[in-house]
RNA sequence: GCGCUCGUAGCUCAAUUGGAUAGAGCAACGGACUUCGGAUCCGUAGGUUGUAGGUUCGACCCCUGUCGAGCGCACCA
């Protein structure tokens, strides 16, 4: 609809020019401030520049007002030229804001270390991430999502060492002495059982199988992982392994040494970071030979480069933002473009239980398990919650008020919105088909805004996509039912005669929350 | 101390990325024919956008200072 439009404009204009909404809508359904910049360029008053054009644009059928406002133009879109887009959308339901486009995109989320099970931090990214995945994939971009599993390093470690310990003290029964870093935690201790069962008591009985219980118990956690993300729809196409790639190690280091970024000093290597801007430069093997972890973190991003996507982007915890001038570095350093590689930051979710401030840490245990919270309010509640927020700011909600909420969860809201779409066509006792070829036009305003609304999702997806903000759907969905529930308070659809249109204008607005749904992973509910 | 992110109604968050009168939900208060399902709708109240300057036709948005919060500042991940 909008490329429709600037199509229009610019046959006219022959220039750059910003389209926008008009702050009321009964100003028109697009707007553009373009007199304001010519005014300087012609020497004129804004105002008379504005309309001097609008004559101009007048002349296209897709318009059937245009009209100057203190400057601004203001455009109307013409009933036949939305009546016939609401029948393509309604018959089109799969394809509706569909593209074709060329671009290839890399999406990395999550990436949770395989040491415990996600918390209510990790969800946040990995809603994000998905949702983002959905869209783009639906706006035509083709997005493979992956995983990186940091299945190697002193985290794995500790791991098979705070098992074997749990499996001494808990099962055993043997006094053990605690280092000061170890996982704690039920699911550890649990762990430890299935390990009995699995393995053997002999596996708590000698410090040599503590690598045995890392490698196990690892592999037990990222199927845990797995499972976590599959309640709330997710399932990734690629899942990469740190220390798989390891072997890759030379490879890269030869890049880096070749363009001469690494230096050694003492019996380390370094990198020279701060060329690009890092505040120090960084060790990358230490001196018993061992690569750090920004070494197998540069394996990667040459591993995913070297499959030449067109664009990359990572959505990393916050608490990782240090991390993203030394990895833009490494990627500049093995000769690829870092401009490439794009970092959401998903911001900490703190939260409080009947006011507390709960601490997370996956090291002391005490946090809160996703899968416990999706046990409680469901995916879809979860799902929206994270969604409805730019994931740059801090989030803070309270676990009490969470759970309770129930009727006051949007959710609720569009979906009842939806539900109430079905109720009315079964009222009338007609089908979509019924009414499709109905023309959508003499309506009022009300109608024609809930129209124009409904015929914005494409707008708003590829909006919410380009500047990776996912909240624009959950809040697009939550006004488009809000116009819905109020014209269906103010409006007598059954029995009326404007039956037919009505239930057409219905249907329209019935695809847009349907396929806005699905795209940020909930499915809308026919009754309630 | 340095860096990153953030600061908007009592609370949780928006604001077309520099545009028109800063908007929703929750909470509060007052209303809507025993209703095409009232899980809805309408209304009232709530703001010097932390703060002080600057940039310009125009600033919640950009720049500088300042205050506050969170997170980093590893040869952990």
């Amino acid at each position: 609809m909008k490329k429709s439009v600037i199509r229009s404009i610019q046959e006219s204009l022959q220039r750059e020019f910003i389209l926008e909404k008009p702050a009321n809508l009964s100003f028109g359904h697009y707007a553009t401030p373009i007199a304001f910049s010519l005014a300087k360029e012609l020497k004129k008053s804004p105002i008379a520049i504005a309309e001097e054009l609008c004559e101009k644009f007048l002349q296209s059928d897709i318009f059937q007002e245009v009209t100057p406002i203190k400057g601004y133009i203001n455009f109307k879109l013409s009933e036949s030229f939305l009546d016939k887009y609401a029948s393509w959308a309604i018959a089109n339901e799969n394809t509706f804001g569909i593209e074709e486009r060329n671009e290839s995109i890399l999406l990395e989320y999550v990436s949770a270390n395989p040491t415990g099970p996600l918390h209510i931090g990790h969800a946040r990214g990995a809603v994000v991430g998905d949702a983002l995945c959905k869209i783009g994939t639906h706006l035509g971009y083709k997005i493979d999502s992956e995983y990186y599993i940091n299945d190697a390093g002193n985290q794995v470690d500790l791991l098979g060492l705070s098992l074997f310990l749990s499996g001494r003290e808990q099962i055993l029964g043997i006094s053990v002495e605690w280092p000061a870093e170890f996982y704690r935690g039920e699911y550890i201790v649990d762990l430890a059982q299935v390990a009995k069962e699995e393995l053997g008591l002999g596996i708590f009985e000698n410090e040599e199988s503590i690598a045995t219980l890392s490698l196990w118990g690892k592999d037990k956690m990222l199927e845990l992982i797995k499972s976590n993300l599959a309640d709330v729809g997710i399932v990734f196409d690629n899942f990469v392994s740190e220390k798989a790639l390891y072997n890759k190690w030379d490879e890269s280091f030869e890049k880096l040494q070749k363009n001469n970024k690494t230096y050694k000093e003492g019996d380390k290597i370094w990198i020279r970071s701060t060329e690009l801007g890092d505040e120090k430069d960084r060790v990358v093997v230490r001196d018993d030979g061992r690569p750090t972890y920004l070494a197998g973190d540069i394996i990667y991003h040459d591993y995913k480069f070297q499959r030449g996507y067109d664009h990359y982007i990572n959505i990393w915890g916050a608490d990782h933002h240090g991390y993203i001038a030394r990895v833009k570095a490494a990627i500049n350093f093995l000769g690829y473009d870092e401009k490439k590689l794009e970092v959401i930051l998903a911001q900490m979710v703190s939260l409080l239980k009947g006011g507390e401030p709960y601490k997370m840490s996956k090291r002391a245990g005490n946090f809160i398990l996703m899968s416990d919270v999706v046990k409680e309010v469901g995916s879809d509640a979860l799902r929206f919650v994270f969604l409805s927020k730019k994931s740059d700011t801090h989030l803070e909600f309270d676990v009490d008020v969470f759970k309770q909420e129930d009727s006051n969860n949007p959710i609720f809201y569009i979906n009842y919105a939806h539900a109430r779409i079905n109720q009315i066509f079964a009222k009338a006792n007609k089908s979509v088909e019924d009414v499709l070829h109905v023309k959508l036009e003499n309506l009022s305003e009300d109608a024609q805004n809930l129209l124009f609304s409904a015929l914005l999702l494409p707008e708003v997806l590829d909006d919410a996509f380009h500047s990776r903000q996912v909240q624009k759907v959950t809040e697009y969905l939550k006004n488009l039912s809000a116009s819905l529930h109020k014209f269906y308070n103010e409006n007598r659809v059954v029995g009326s005669e404007d039956e037919e249109k009505f239930l057409k204008l219905f249907a329209m607005v019935g695809v847009s929350i349907r396929v806005g749904l699905k795209l940020i992973g909930i499915s809308a509910k026919e009754k309630m």
